[in-house]
DNA sequence: CCAAAAGTGTTTGCCTTACACCCATGC
DNA sequence: GCATGGGTGTAAGGCAAACACTTTTGG
């Protein structure tokens, strides 16, 4: 390919990534300390470097893949951050991604691999750069897109009872919700199918197994992206 | 500075600003014919790349600054693009910022001077790239946003009617507004003063000039970024 | 005096919220 | 039989939506 704009500067980009993920005790955030110069042993979100040969999007899959073994995941983007200091480094560029899942399908040896730590979201330490300011506007993403979307989902296993769903839903809102009035909206949603099974580790009574089903929503009115 | 990071890739990084604008026609999106190979002659966003001295954020002030001669606006970022080929003459990645003037501030010299035109929003020629992407984007940041915060104040000028206030909300909500429900909302948003002044080219009996407030918006319950 | 835009309240229905008790079962 | 989490309905209040006529004044 024949090479234009060569008058102009060029600059590293890299993506970082924002892994939520939630268990019984809530909302978690995956961090590890950073293993590079200049900044290391801070803690930091995990990121690499975009490749000649593939997208933004494609470059943030395969970092997290990298740092969970997982793919097809729930992923958004939480903007670009361009501030000329932000790495002491060099002049990096960072696109931020956030992805939802469930942190016992993430494997210890992963973790141990790299370092990394589960933080709960309201205990967190001090972040490298402009890590803190990523997460916040994935948290306040999240939040936004909780009305229109279940976005909780994406943080349970397949099948999940109702009381995890609305544990999921307050660590995410901070907001308690009433138990009938959350299960009468839950009715409402199709896509939130009941089935026969139940999970009998919470309760002597056992609750009922939901799942999600996604044909049934992207029939819905509002889905975008 | 010490270079770190050398092993990997550089890219050219770009900016392209959405600059919407309203007058009593509707909604105008900005945009004029790329003057640059590769793409020359096709409708693309008005845009240019990052320098090395100043944040992704600063060069999408100072292209808006090229374009329109205006400092101090509105302005948000609308995401950033990276596919491969986005860009037929390089690698480029791109940020895209939206920004919202009143069409009667700008000034026709600098349309000329880039050969640049208002389109409606709803007839707008296919564009370059995945610059549509970018303006829809645009938009559905912008309706989310007309609940919370007054988006609409951006695209009038100084002192407005509360009929143009309404116009200007029904061309981004593309929803019709009763109008009695319309004033009674914002008669309760105390960052929209009444002033005695009345405009009277839209009708014989004139209609009272309004004006906003930012001191009084900025003590309000959400404000982000 | 009439055309054209400005301004002004009330009613209705719906949706959101608040709220408390019985159920099933393992130990 | 009791402790533990699971499951269920109704009433009240607040909010959003529907709706039509009077006012002003330049021409």
């Amino acid at each position: 390919m024949k090479e234009f704009y060569s008058e102009h500067s060029r600059y590293y980009v890299s993506v970082d990534v924002i892994v939520f993920g939630f268990n019984k005790e809530g909302l978690k955030l995956l961090i590890g300390k950073r293993k590079m110069d200049p900044g290391r042993g801070q803690w930091a979100l995990y990121g690499g470097f975009v490749r000649p040969d593939e997208s933004v999007l494609d470059a943030a899959k395969r970092t997290l893949f990298e740092l969970t073994g997982m793919k097809d995941v729930y992923m958004r983007q939480a903007g670009a951050y361009g501030d000329i200091d932000r790495d002491p480094g060099a002049r990096v560029i960072s696109v931020a991604y956030f992805a939802l899942i469930n942190v016992e399908d993430y494997n210890e040896l992963e973790q141990e691999r790299y370092e990394l730590k589960w933080f709960p979201i309201d205990q967190l330490p001090p972040l490298f750069s402009d890590h803190w300011q990523m997460v916040d506007k994935a948290l306040r993403m999240m939040r936004k897109r909780l009305g229109v979307e279940p976005v909780t989902i994406n943080l349970l296993p397949p099948l999940f009872t109702l009381t995890q769903l609305q544990k999921v839903y307050e660590a995410i809102s901070g907001k308690p919700q009433d138990k009938r009035n959350f299960r009468k909206r839950v009715q409402e949603m199709d896509f939130i199918e009941k089935t026969e099974k139940k999970d009998k580790s919470m309760s002597k009574r056992g609750a009922y197994l939901y799942k999600f089903n996604e044909k049934a929503f992207l029939l819905h009115p509002d889905f975008k992206l």
